[in-house]
DNA sequence: ATTACTTAGTGTAAAATATACACACTATCT
DNA sequence: AGATAGTGTGTATATTTTACACTAAGTAAT
């Protein structure tokens, strides 16, 4: 080539929307944030990437340093970069998306002080967030809707066994819709990606209900094979 | 706030996956590169972003400047930013994608001489590409099949008159797959956002076939109602 | 032990949608 | 007049979706 080029150099960050579910409720992981700019308030966890990682290693990196949560596979959905959403300058910004479990997490605890806690908040008790982070999460919560209700990734927000209706109230949650029981029963059982377990809840006041497990041979056989729900 | 903060400043590119659909092919659009790196190769259209440019805003004006082709509306799909992509320093890029009809645009012409031409070239076609463009023209890709399996996007490509056939050789073309005449009639006519013109084909030499057209109103009507192809 | 309470668990009929499949018609060309 | 090439159409079957209500099982309180 011979042409001698100019090095570029670039500065942008991740987002996460991380969602988890406990207790019958859709919740979101925060961050009270420890600098400025927004010193003090509440955004997704999300950070600047280095120059030397990849976006998706990146991601993993900053939600561990940020909340404790360690080995999370998100998917990166969107990208923004309004020229005055971040006050320092142009930073644009890579999101993420995932859905967890979140049975022993509650242990979050930040290792980065950049963030003076990490909490799981609940959907309907969402504070003002910082930057654009409102915005990010709407589009977050859109995708996982959506997505929802074409591929069964519902499990990763429950404990590895649940009863049906656990799983319908998370659908319900999601889709933000009543399903009815009998239909819905007959379709989930239908994919045969749910194993029915010998066991069954404890410790509820009332018939326990039979537990089932993600089955993630079958799952994975029928691969692509999208489903539908509540159209 | 008082603590004064550092500046950020970041160097980010566009790049753009555009379709077409010409003479019973997909077709998608390259310019040839007129500057280093990758000087004289094939590359998607694309260039960095003015500091004080909405990306949305950036993504057309760079199409406009590489191919001439103005006031494409596209969709954001992805960002692409492994680290060692562009060789002159860390660049991330956020891909776009449309698909658009091609009839009387087949006078592309790049304004900026960024690019030395822009043409359409058949996807079967496609010889290597610069950067990591093979990649994101791949995601892009994807990104269609699945949007129109499930959204009636393909008018998009088609002239504003067409054949019955013609739109189902176009879907057949995305989805890689035959589809039956009868019930790809039946269905795409259910749906009631198609308008029989009183017109037929000219120019053939075999019976000709009745005009359609989209009906954009009834279209919204229908909205968000999503359909599905090729399941 | 009885009762009250709460959720689990189950089936069927009707409607809508998807699939498989083949031949006669029409315009043009020679 | 005949050959050619693509248009346009219907039906029967299978599958999927929807709507809808009661009994069974376990727990808690008396």
């Amino acid at each position: 080539m011979g042409t001698i080029l100019p090095k570029f150099d670039s500065v942008f960050s991740i987002d996460c929307v991380i969602f988890g579910f406990d207790e019958g409720e859709l919740k979101i992981l925060l961050i009270e944030r420890n600098e400025e700019p927004f010193k003090n308030w509440w955004a997704l966890p999300g950070y600047i990437v280095e120059q030397d990682e990849s976006i998706d290693h990146a991601a993993e990196r900053i939600l561990y340093e940020l909340t404790g949560l360690r080995g999370i596979y998100m998917d990166q959905f969107y990208t923004f970069g309004d020229v005055n959403r971040h006050p320092q300058g142009r930073v644009i910004t890579v999101a993420y998306y995932a859905m967890i479990r979140l049975n022993g997490t509650k242990d979050l605890k930040p290792i980065s002080n950049y963030a003076s806690k990490a909490v799981w908040i609940t959907l309907n008790d969402l504070p003002k967030l910082a930057f654009d982070h409102e915005k990010i999460f709407s589009k977050g919560f859109e995708k996982i809707s959506h997505k929802i209700s074409y591929q069964p990734i519902a499990f990763e927000l429950l404990p590895e066994k649940f009863t049906l209706t656990q799983l319908q109230h998370l659908y319900e949650v999601i889709l933000n819709k009543k399903l009815d029981k009998r239909n819905f029963r007959k379709k989930i059982l239908n994919y045969g990606i749910l194993k029915e377990l010998d066991e069954k809840q404890k410790g509820v006041s009332y018939r326990a209900a039979k537990l089932y497990k993600f089955d993630r041979r079958k799952h994975a056989k029928l691969f692509q094979k999208e489903i539908t729900f509540g159209r």
